[in-house]
RNA sequence: GCGGGUGUGGUGGAAUUGGUAGACACACUAGACUUAGGAUCUAGCGGCGGUUACGCCAUGGGGGUUCAAGUCCCUCCACCCGCACCA
């Protein structure tokens, strides 16, 4: 079990010497604070907030082991949400567990152990961990997705949505898993493989519950516009995800057929068309396929080896039928291929082809000797014809040709006229399509929510009736790999029908985890026994203030969320609202150096010394070579462990340390070094308190502070308080930093009020960064926890520095009296500008108050 | 290929949005204190030249606008991320 693992031993110096240095006890400062939260439970929150503020990080799946990554993202959010709360917020900012997944169940297959049990041992070790890091939560509201108060309401939402037609069951070609011996979503799949397993994945026909996701593109693509404080690469992942595209549906009559109906973006193009292409799924093929062995062999060889369009030997490929299509405006006979470069679930999953102008169409047209016909001649020149000449609608180059009544138009006016045309003769439609497919939400393992459905032979489809509520798991269950443990359980899906009472089936399968994620930070807000959540106390905290979480969920998790609150809306829960999340973070995943030995062994970091030469070994002299700073993995030995960092540096330090260096958005370069400036800065303070305790506790000096400090401290309060507001957490602590140096330099020089004042300021400062040392350290000198502000008036010094130019080069700075007069400022120059210009002429002086002053000559 | 992003010292990164480039750190160098230093303190630290004063060059490359460009415009290059048979 993961939480019986051993601590690794620090083999690095730095680890090693940290605790024989310094009267810095972090262990015992950090174990009485968070005995004292612990009690207090300062981070609970308010039933009426006047003041709400939602922060959230993803919560974490209960692997059982917390790593860096966790970390950087945990105190991004525990920063945010003390800070707020300083500054009088009523913030939620709470903690749970995705809880229900493949892990739970391959572990039980491997382990022997029931998922429950070891989820709920990693859940126990977990929180400890987070406790450890000091991070702030209302640990009252703590749930996890597997327990059975939670996902009981989820089931009654899928019974309500069921009723309200945003699910359906229905069959489709769906993705096998072979090793975890399930279907996957497609956005599960990446190259062809198993998001989890890696195994390539079959195609299999299976009967599958799906949300209507398609039916909302629109609204979902629409209302990206709401989504702007969300960074804009999730955006327009979004945006490519749902894949807008215009078009129209021509048909083709077929001799004794159904006409075909393809769906062309380029209808314009409808006089270049020489072929059309069906996929291996359409019924035209498939009809072929029963009495031509070819088509058939076609179909199956297909299937198999699916046209891959990375691949370099991708070739179209594709067999004649004996059907032919007439074209809807020349009336002319136009061969109809089965090919393996059509898509069956896109558009009609047929085309007509216009290899004159489409890449895909001129290389199958080439290998296969069908006619090219140019309809569109370019802007400028003669289309050489040895490939496809692609001209975009909204190129104003193109124009028309060979295409009758089209002649001489763009491809825009085009569009418009050939479509009016086919609406007219009833031979196609506008039309506007979009990629974004329904979502299957069926998995065929034990490890999640059942699906709270009976099928019944007589009256098909029929929902538990919500007073048996909660379908819960079977306990006694077998897990041996194979197929879906609860269909194999004996007895748990016979039930009698709700409705006849006829012996009837539970639907064996239980639903995706990513629905659980949908909207447990509603249930965060409000956790009611008897219905999922009240909906005023959850609109009191909508939307999400920040919500802070990896890149990877840009498109399924945070695109489900979206989806979710409009079904939630649609089936009656909560009154419309623009978007669920308000500001998006997508932290950046955390790397480290790499280093291999000769025979490419990969080795780890701290084993690795610095000679006197400039090149890597390891401590017994084997050189080494220094690779590049990757993400963090353990089969290139560069993770590192959070455990034995706090045991030697302190959680302060960590703290600190994975917040500063790096805009929290951007990947992050973990250093031993940098870690370990991290935490000298904590036992510096430390220092400074043990140094200069009486006059850091004594009454308030008399005197005032330097000008100069007085203006850097009220900037320092400033900025930070602006760079917390909009996440810019590695620049407040370099200003606190530069606070921290002046305060030093005030205590060296003898300015006792600057001491005072500045070190009160800093605690403050610091306290979302460093809590426990920085409540330490305030209860020394009796400083209440609570957001210093600042004065406005006190952000300018009454004295500026302004800078000298002479034709636009710099020649030095001046010190002037704040809105000095130009005149003024050239006086105080005269010496720099006399030394650079001699006695040539002055043409022009450029003026801008306490900013600069450049003399032209 | 399409879309998004990034490019600044030895390193991570700043720069009041057109106005003193390199804040804050890390690394490094020298000195101090030390039995010792991997602790701590002090100083230095973009490059070239000069004893200093100072000068010249420098924000991926090239061009432009401007009194003034890391910042605006044009163009090229490199790297990273996402999507990619989507008709």
């Amino acid at each position: 079990m993961p939480q019986n693992k051993k601590r690794s031993c620090c083999s690095s110096f730095f680890l090693e010497k940290r605790c024989s240095v310094s009267g810095y006890d972090f262990k015992k400062i950090e174990d009485k604070w968070q005995k004292s939260w612990e009690e207090s439970q300062p981070f609970s929150v308010d039933k009426n907030p006047k003041n709400p503020f939602y922060v959230l990080e993803m919560f974490p799946y209960p692997s059982g082991v917390l790593h860096v990554g966790h970390v950087r993202n945990y105190v991004l959010g525990d920063v945010l949400a003390r800070f707020k709360k300083a500054q009088g917020f009523d913030v939620l900012h709470p903690m749970g567990w995705d809880a229900f997944g493949l892990p739970a169940e391959n572990a039980a297959i491997t382990h022997n152990t029931h998922p429950r049990t070891w989820t709920h041992a990693n859940i126990q070790h977990m929180r400890k961990q987070f406790k450890r890091l000091g991070l702030g939560y209302d640990w009252s509201r703590e749930f996890a997705t597997c327990d059975e108060s939670y996902f009981m309401h989820e089931q009654e939402m899928f019974i309500r949505f069921w009723k309200e037609n945003l699910l359906v069951r229905k069959e489709g070609v769906v993705n096998w898993d072979p090793i975890d011996q399930t279907i996957l979503a497609n956005e599960q799949i990446e190259n062809g493989r198993g998001w989890r397993s890696g195994a390539l994945i079959e195609k299999k026909k299976m009967r599958q519950w799906f949300v209507r996701q398609s039916d909302f593109a629109e609204e979902l693509l629409a209302s990206i516009k709401d989504l702007d404080e969300w960074p804009a690469a999730v955006r327009t992942m979004q945006e490519n995800w749902i894949g807008y595209s215009e078009g129209a549906i021509v048909r083709f009559s077929v001799k004794d057929r159904d006409s075909l109906e393809v769906f062309s973006t380029r209808p314009e193009t409808l006089y270049g068309a020489t072929f059309c292409a069906v996929s291996v799924e359409h019924p035209l093929a498939e009809e072929a396929a029963s009495t031509h062995k070819d088509v058939a062999d076609f179909i199956t060889h297909t299937r198999a080896h699916p046209f891959d369009e990375q691949s370099d030997q991708a070739t179209q490929e594709g067999v004649k039928l004996s059907f032919e299509a007439c074209h809807p405006l020349t009336k002319e006979l136009l061969p109809i291929y089965v090919v393996n470069y059509v898509l069956s679930d896109y558009g009609t999953g047929a085309i007509f082809a216009c290899p004159a102008h489409d890449e895909r169409d001129f290389a199958f047209a080439k290998r296969y000797n069908e006619r090219i016909q140019q309809v569109i001649a370019p802007a400028q020149g003669e289309w050489s014809g040895e490939e496809a000449l692609v001209v975009p609608r909204d190129d104003i180059g193109g124009t028309l040709i060979h295409s009758k009544e089209l002649n001489g138009l763009s491809c825009a006016s085009a569009f418009e006229r050939v479509t009016e045309t086919l609406i007219k003769q009833g031979l196609g439609a506008k039309q506007e399509r979009y990629r974004l497919r329904d979502w299957c939400v069926s998995r065929q393992r034990y490890w999640g929510t059942p699906i709270p459905m009976i099928l019944c032979d007589d009256c098909g489809e029929v929902p538990v009736p919500v007073e048996d509520l909660p379908v819960s798991l079977p306990q006694d269950i077998v897990f041996d790999g194979q197929g879906n443990p609860l269909d194999k359980h004996p007895t748990w899906k016979h039930v009698s029908c709700p409705q006849c009472a006829k012996p009837a089936v539970r639907d064996t399968d239980t639903l995706d985890t990513f629905f659980e994620s949908c909207w447990y930070y509603l249930r965060f807000i409000s956790q009611p026994k008897d219905r999922c959540f009240d909906p005023k106390e959850v609109e009191q905290f909508l939307p999400i203030d920040w919500y802070i979480g990896g890149v990877e969920h840009a498109v399924m998790h945070l695109l489900y969320v979206r989806l979710f609150m409009i079904m939630l809306v649609r089936a009656g829960y909560l009154k419309p609202i623009k978007t669920p999340i308000k500001r998006l973070l997508t932290q950046g995943m955390i790397c480290h150096r790499t280093y291999r030995t000769k025979d490419k062994e990969w080795v780890e970091p701290k084993d690795v010394k610095k000679q006197a030469d400039g090149t890597w070994a390891l401590k017994d002299g084997t050189p080494v070579t220094e690779g590049a700073s990757e993400k963090m993995s353990k089969s290139k030995k560069n993770v590192v462990d959070p455990d034995s960092i706090m045991e030697a540096y302190g959680v302060d330090a960590l703290r600190m340390f994975v917040v500063s260096d790096a805009p929290p958005e951007r990947h992050f370069d973990w250093s031993d070094t940098g870690l370990h400036g991290s935490w000298r800065f904590a036992k510096k303070l430390y220092a400074m308190m043990d140094e200069w305790r009486d006059d850091l506790t004594a009454e308030q000096p008399k005197q005032e502070m330097t000008q100069e400090f007085l203006v850097l401290m009220h900037k320092t309060i400033a900025a930070v308080t602006d760079d917390l507001e909009a996440m810019r957490l590695h620049l407040a602590i370099a200003h606190i930093r530069a606070l921290f140096n002046a305060v030093t330099q005030s205590a060296a020089a003898g300015c006792m009020q600057n001491l005072w004042h500045g070190w009160r300021a800093l605690l403050l400062l610091l306290d979302p960064f460093m809590p426990h040392l920085s409540a330490e350290l305030r209860e020394q000198c009796s400083v209440e926890s609570s957001w210093p502000s600042y004065n406005k008036n006190y952000l300018v010094a009454d004295m500026v520095t302004v800078a000298v130019q002479v034709n636009g080069k710099m020649r030095g700075t001046v010190e002037v009296a704040l809105n000095a007069a130009e005149q003024d400022v050239l006086q105080e120059a005269q010496n720099i500008i006399a030394r650079t210009i001699g006695n040539q002429p002055v043409r022009k002086v450029i003026f801008v108050m306490n900013r600069i002053v450049n003399v032209i000559v």
